[in-house]
DNA sequence: TTGCCCATTGCCCTAAGGGGCAATTGCCCA
DNA sequence: TGGGCAATTGCCCCTTAGGGCAATGGGCAA
């Protein structure tokens, strides 16, 4: 299996400076080569190694299959998979059907003599860019860099959503009742009416909301709401 | 022309049942057809007309770009373009980038024995999908469908943007500048301070903008701000 | 020159927001 | 059964927000 030639086993070893540079090339990011044909899959793996990326190397989509299915939480960093169309057993197009299930990883096809249905089936299926072979080295790294930079921002969207969910999720039920009322902008008497409580009571789990949320304002809690789904 | 076919004179006649017809047609959407085949120009165009869509047809680009740059307000309804890839002159891709420039129409592109490349192509440069002939009459369908829902969700977003925008420049730049500074969630006693004025002038400046821009609420304030970009 | 719009301000009054202090109640865990 | 937590409330005080009324001053177009 390629892929182990790319992350021998370092579980006795000290830091050392190539430690440094497997987090230079974590922070870099990962690409996850799928490929039938042994000698692309080498040539295209070296390329990106050389170029600083953490690269895994898989023989077929149903070997990073399993991988995907028993190793979770696998890679930090930004991460793309670039997969060969025409292959036995699981193609591209339908690995990309089942990646799409259960991970928002940016996916590039390749392919070779390719006509223009493969192209556009992958288009539709969401796939970032389809890549002909043979492919320039300067094409590939363009195509990895984008897919990256994507993969990049939809994690950092991602932990931000996760971290909104998080604190509004630390709310009681009636702190996140008073909170959704408060930013569809009703005062507080009448939420109280509303909720059927005293005014003072709307006071304080505003105020607990508003804390918890980690906002100071009711402008800054609109747009959390918003965005986050109160 | 083709087109004159569709949109005879009518000047001179009243409202009639056809007038009516042409008024379903304009709220299904107008397709706008680029071939220079003309048997399939006709075909796209009967098949189209007959399920009520209002239909523009051109025998090549150069036509199509001739009309759009001096028939400027032309048609209401949500709209797209389906082009032929080859022709000659101005190519469909070649269409698709002139388009972009003025014009948020979706694009959808035909093509026969096209490689994946023109595809990859018209998907990089936006075009909302690509058609391989010989094309049945129920992608067709689909595809303008789809074609004509992206179009209108584009302009009733337009329509709200530039209603949001004509609302936020009917206010004074005073207005405004209060407006921003109470959108950042900062209280009218230091919005006074910063901008140098008295705390009853920020109160009304504060109450204008809120009445131009048709709020009631900080929280629907906030919204606008944001989506409209005050 | 005059009327209109905009910016500005002071005075005053009501309503809403924020928050300290203290107390009660019901539920669940140890 | 005692402690902890969430929900609840009353009382009181201060700050902000909202807005009426009246007045001053500077541009700008008719």
């Amino acid at each position: 299996m390629i892929h182990d030639l790319q992350q021998p086993d370092r579980s006795r070893r000290t830091v050392t400076v190539d430690d440094e540079l497997l987090a230079a090339r974590c922070a870099h990011g990962r690409v996850v080569l799928i490929d039938d044909d042994p000698h692309i899959l080498a040539a295209l793996t070296a390329l990106l190694a050389l170029e600083g990326y953490a690269v895994e190397s898989y023989a077929s989509a149903i070997q990073y299959l399993q991988v995907l299915a028993f190793n979770r939480p696998h890679f930090a960093g930004p991460s793309c998979v670039m997969c060969d169309v025409r292959m036995p057993d699981v193609d591209g197009l339908e690995l990309q059907r089942r990646l799409i299930e259960r991970s928002d990883t940016p996916l590039l096809l390749m392919s070779g003599d390719s006509g223009a249905q493969e192209a556009i089936t992958a288009f539709h299926a969401g796939a970032l860019d389809f890549l002909i072979k043979p492919i320039e080295a300067d094409v590939v790294m363009k195509a990895v860099v984008q897919a990256l930079a994507v993969s990049a921002k939809r994690q950092h969207l991602d932990v931000y959503k996760s971290d909104l969910a998080r604190r509004i999720a630390s709310l009681t039920e009636r702190e996140r009742e008073v909170a959704r009322h408060v930013v569809r902008g009703i005062v507080n008497p009448e939420i109280a009416v509303e909720l059927g409580i005293a005014l003072r009571t709307v006071k304080l789990h505003r105020q607990r909301a508003l804390e918890k949320l980690g906002v100071n304002t009711v402008a800054d809690l609109v747009r959390l709401a918003d965005k986050g789904g109160l």
